[in-house]
DNA sequence: ATCATTTTGAGGTACGTCCCTCAAAAATTG
DNA sequence: CAATTTTTGAGGGACGTACCTCAAAATGAT
């Protein structure tokens, strides 16, 4: 039988009140007291009962998550994801919000967020650029001892908790294996779409990218990165325009959104041979173009598995207990048309409505 | 807030007492007011507090898991993983034990299993081959009302409630997908080592491997599988005898465990070129593989993911809650040098103790 | 209508924690 | 040493559910 409140206080010689007082950091205990308590604490192995203390104390953790509002499949997904997490148990006793924010005009996220800190919030969960607005918006709002997690693209140099995403440098460094062994022998030049380059999550990825290139397949050529800033007619136009200037395109690196436009664009431009595509996240566009051979390989996050992590990681640091950096760790998916479950295609089909 | 079972007797026009008798299936109750009461439940949306309930019923869960006794990586990392969830949160109320039993002997598991009956189980998960003994166990656990997963290799032909692990066939294709992409163009042979051809996860992974080849990679040849029995030793002579006898191999294809003694066969027999070679399952050794080129692919499946997904099916069974099937889909995993992540290193290093 | 039987209600205690009050005890101050 | 302040103890109610008892009410059979 796991030890009680009750345990400890027999255990340190002191009172129920008293041992209350100690966990929840209440005033007006000594230190030598703080001390036999926190020794018995030890000695007993105690851990706190979270369920009966969420019963207890009618908590209600208030979160919130900031995403762009870019209407990409990818972000829709998550979305989705979000909500349906936010419906389960996971979610249990918390209050689960979304603010979106235009992602190239930084003062719009801290106005976004602003709606919602007319009440406290427990965490919050960033999707943005790496900007001056939003590290203040994080050192703000950690100073107010608010929890704060960035989404998909980290913010390294604020004080943010934790990170949930991938490790983007190998994700891009895992992309360029896999269209660099999936070309093969053959020279050639290699197309790089980008969202955009103020994007860290980019950045790092073109950083991966290139490196493996330079160190593996010295034979092909990458070309300048194109920015197609979540756009998807944009992205064809930028991406015909660089498939009709460079001649000898054998390959092209989706390293952000806007997939469709890219395939599009690669069937208005025939070239000779089909180019090897990978792409990354797994979209409805990105899921049929697996299965009909338009894409060779998509590295993709599973935004379920953030969802969850986020929340979860947001609700450990406001109870400060420890994470299980196992749990925690999001995997960078490399996804084949071979390993697409049947499941994948029900979930994506649901979140497009 | 949430209604309760308060709300509900309000709701239904009756007590508390009544409609407690109702929620947990007590009997003297009429059907009028069974259905009375259930309706109240749908109309205001009750869910019960699993938290205050499992407070009040100081339920404690037994749950076994029965794991073969071979002394491979990939089973001791999964035996550390279920060890490591057991002291987590998820086992919260959870007694969790693990039976090894060897995986040639079918009558040894019921024996195994024997011995944690004397109580009643709530749980069964059960990594065992597909033989006429486990399915009587599996029938005779299901009929005395415990919950059982089949984990890792299904057992389809009983009424176990799921399956924790990877679409097989699915891992299959994947493997062949990359080993054909990685081999490229060259004609040659193509080796095949798996445990044996009785395990069921093993006979599924040649299926889709052999698939795929025929159907997009006719170029190479795929020789007969060879079996290693998860014996190191084995596995590495039956494999020199393989490449010895078969020249021109081009790649291999580990389905099963012992890829150590295949890769020490490689670097015994010297090949004209290094084979390509893609593994199955996260090890120490694969992984090392991995960093130093001697493996080029591996297909895993996140022995932390099985655990947890384990324990939590085999929870939401017993207390007949609906689960997340998205959470508990167990992604089959491309591993490559370039994606592996820095935490997989220090479990393993863990695991290893 | 009477009896036996089934169904229902009312009430209680418990789980482990939080949070509150009030008084008693201990420590500190002048 | 007394007065003051700080620290501690004792106790209780609450959260939502489980599970128990006993009596009352409703129902069915005769």
């Amino acid at each position: 039988m796991r030890p009680t409140v009750n345990d400890i206080a027999r255990e340190a010689g002191v009172s129920l009140a008293t041992v209350d007082r100690v966990l929840n950091g209440r005033p007006g205990v000594r230190d030598k007291t703080i001390r036999a308590v926190n020794e018995a604490i030890r000695t007993l192995g105690y851990v706190r009962n979270v369920a009966a203390a969420n019963l207890a104390r009618q908590r209600i953790y208030r979160f919130l998550f900031v995403l762009p509002d870019t209407q990409t499949q990818f972000v829709d997904s998550l979305k989705a994801a979000i909500a349906e997490v936010a419906r389960g148990p996971l979610a249990e006793s918390c209050q689960v919000m979304v603010a979106t924010a235009p992602l190239r005009d930084p003062h719009a996220i801290g106005a976004a967020v602003q709606q919602y800190r007319t009440e406290f919030l427990d965490g919050c969960a960033i999707m943005a650029h790496e900007t001056p607005d939003v590290r203040d918006l994080i050192i703000h709002l950690k100073s107010e001892g608010t929890a704060v997690v960035s989404l998909i693209m980290d913010q390294p140099q604020t004080p943010r908790d934790h990170f949930v995403g991938i490790d983007n440098e190998a994700a891009g460094r895992t992309a360029g294996v896999l269209l660099g062994r999936f070309v093969g022998q053959k020279p050639g030049k290699v197309a790089v779409v980008v969202s955009s380059m103020l994007a860290r999550d980019m950045v790092e990825r073109r950083l991966g990218f290139d490196r493996i290139m330079a160190e593996r397949f010295a034979h092909l050529q990458v070309l300048p990165s194109v920015e197609g800033h979540d756009d998807r007619v944009l992205t064809e136009q930028i991406t015909m325009a660089c498939l009709a200037s460079h001649p000898g395109v054998v390959a092209i690196y989706v390293a952000g959104a806007g997939t469709r436009g890219v395939t599009e664009a690669i069937e208005k431009v025939a070239l000779p041979n089909r180019p090897v595509v990978v792409a990354h996240e797994l979209t409805a566009h990105t899921r049929a173009g697996l299965v009909d051979g338009a894409i060779d390989a998509v590295i993709a996050q599973d935004v379920g598995h953030l969802a969850r992590s986020a929340l979860r990681v947001l609700r450990a640091k406001t109870d400060r207990l420890a994470i299980d950096a196992g749990q925690e760790q999001i995997n960078i998916t490399v996804l084949l048309r071979e390993n697409l479950s049947p499941i994948s295609a029900r979930i994506l089909t649901a979140a497009a409505e």
